[in-house]
DNA sequence: AGTCGCCACGAAG
DNA sequence: CTTCGTGGCGACT
C-alpha cells in the first residue's frame, strides 16, 4: 500500500472521531487544512486501515449518511447505517436524526 | 511535464 | 435537481 501524507492527514483525523460521534467531510478537510471535502471522500475510500479507521463515523455536512465502501447506496450504505446505529447514532429517510452528534458542529 | 477524467462533497441557482 | 467550484489522484500522452 502506497499512502500519501494528505491521507495519512485524513485517516488520523477521522480516527480522531469517538464512538457514538459523527463528524462531516468538510469538517475533515477543515481540520487537515483541504478546501475540498471530495479529497477527503476520495482518501476514505481507498481506507487502507479500514478497521483502523472509523470511516464510517465521517458523513455528509447535509447530514446525509453519505458513502461506504466505495458505495452512496446499496448494501454497504445499510452497513454504515447499522453501524452508526450500535453506537447511538439513528438515521432516518437517509439523515442524521440528531445533529448534535456532529463534532463539528460545536460537540 | 502537461492534460484529462474521476471522486464517499459543498455551495449556489 | 442542475451547475459550478475545489483539491487530490490515476491514466494517457
Amino acid at each position: 500500500m502506497v499512502v500519501t501524507e494528505f491521507q495519512k492527514r485524513v485517516y488520523a483525523a477521522v480516527s480522531r472521531i469517538p464512538k457514538g460521534r459523527v463528524a462531516t467531510y468538510k469538517g475533515i478537510a477543515v481540520r487537515i487544512g483541504c478546501g475540498s471535502p471530495r479529497a477527503v471522500g476520495q482518501a476514505l475510500k481507498k481506507n487502507p486501515f479500514a478497521p483502523d479507521v472509523p470511516c464510517h463515523r465521517v458523513i455528509a455536512s447535509d447530514l446525509a449518511i453519505g458513502g461506504f465502501q466505495g458505495r452512496q447506496e446499496g448494501a454497504a450504505i445499510r452497513r454504515k447505517v447499522a453501524l452508526l446505529a450500535a453506537e447511538g447514532v439513528r438515521f432516518s429517510g437517509g439523515r442524521l436524526v440528531e445533529s448534535g452528534r456532529l463534532i463539528d458542529k460545536g460537540g
